[in-house]
DNA sequence: AGGCCGATGTGAATGATTTCACAGGCTTTG
DNA sequence: CAAAGCCTGTGAAATCATTCACATCGGCCT
């Protein structure tokens, strides 16, 4: 942890009965551990709230800890030397993130910081490992988890590299718009956000968006964009280069 | 499986004592598994061999395997609906991939071919599941495995999304110099092939190669990359956008 | 040896994105 | 409410990589 000034903590006695700790037991990751498993592992969090913007941790950084996000989402990027830099994934409510770090012992592979003001449990390595090799239920979730991460993150290579900037565009779209399926196909994010997702220029991105916007296939607001038509920006996709003019 | 005959199967008894096995037993993953554990593991696999670019498994395919790869290599590669396709990465002997079917028992997230002639073990997720959770050393070497993968695929997110050809190409041969370490500094691989794992044409990958070769950096050869001065390919990724001139 | 095929090497033209330079528009905050 | 600051919208010029069209080279097979 960099700079992460503790506002406030919860430390010892009794989390488990916190109420906050239900955003967390109804994410699947934890759904259906057994529940002695999961107070045990909410013995070895810590409660800290974050304003937006503040680092959590940057990319090189000795990780010793897994973050479950309560409330607020949790930018995931990297950045070049020369000032660019790529949003690789953001993380809400209900999500954890840095077990990489945490499961392996390495480095942390990129920066997190605090995209709004954010409620988040931090858990500690120490203990946890052979805690995890304990509870083989556990152990399998976290397979689970890395297995859907790297079905993610290989996605995004398959887009970075097969696709070009409309398809590219398309994709990150409809990836977020599924997982955003609960608020109807609003996305909040803005868009030069969505170009370090996808690694082109937000001037570019705004020209395509426009473009759609008056075909009809997405709605432009201030922070957000409405997908109206999936199924069109889904056929870009699918058919690779191409415009749909 | 897709397409791939089994020309050979070793089926049964005395997997353990098979000396092809030994090519897996020095693998980091293998190597400190108790050794029950991994003759168990060999109870559930078979051995194939493959003709060079045998289709091993197709993107989407229902994944039942885990596959260790005994000699040649074998190329994991995703393809666009117009043509063009991208090689994630190559495994060697001693290597295993398919894991991430095996484990989440989704579909697999890419093809995979036989590079050159192949032997492989195949194990079969039936049965190797509950083995996995009675084996906590094995899952957390998954877990481990799954780190590992992470840490790769996020690095090349990075590269596409951050450097610009040179940067790309530059941290390419640096991590397949790396991986090749044993075999010195010689790098085998084609042009068109270092290209799809880049995502660029193979014309524009020659003559940044030509113009490194120039300059002492590297030396080509016929189907091979010799990396002579790895510093200063590091140092133009590190630098960011910069030709190096 | 002859012939093929896959791998390399190159230049010129084309095209897609980025850069750069502004102009409004919303929102937040003192 | 006024200023500041982030977000959005847009055009023209510049840049980088692709495309296309060949020529060469090296091995391998017969």
């Amino acid at each position: 942890m960099t700079g992460a000034p503790p506002i406030e903590r919860t430390a010892g006695a009794p989390l488990f009965a916190n109420n906050k700790l239900s955003v967390l037991r109804k994410h699947p990751y934890f759904a259906d551990l057994e529940p002695e498993a999961f107070d045990q592992l909410c013995r070895y969090a810590k409660h800290i709230t974050l304003k937006r913007g503040t680092t959590i941790f940057s990319k090189g950084d000795p990780g010793t800890s897994l973050i479950a996000v309560i409330s607020g989402t949790v930018k995931i990027s990297i950045s070049s030397p020369d000032g660019r830099n790529a949003i690789l994934n953001l993380i809400e409510a209900g999500e954890i993130f840095g077990e990489i770090a945490l499961l392996d012992g390495l480095s942390r592979t990129a920066d997190a910081t605090a995209n709004t003001n954010c409620e988040l449990f931090v858990i500690d390595r120490r203990e946890f490992i052979p805690f995890v090799r304990s509870q083989p239920t556990l152990a399998m979730k976290f397979i689970e988890l890395l297995c859907a991460r790297l079905r993610w993150t290989s996605d995004q290579v398959e887009q970075v590299i097969l696709q070009d900037l409309p398809g590219r565009l398309a994709s990150a779209l409809l990836r977020l718009s599924d997982k955003h399926k609960p608020q109807g196909r609003t996305i909040s994010i803005t868009q030069q956000e969505i170009s370090e997702m996808v690694g082109m220029t937000r001037e570019s991105i705004n020209k395509q968006l426009r473009a759609w916007a008056t075909r009809g296939w997405v709605r432009l607001e201030h922070g957000a964009i409405v997908v109206l038509k999936p199924e069109s920006l889904q056929e870009l996709v699918d058919a690779g280069a191409d415009d749909g003019e």
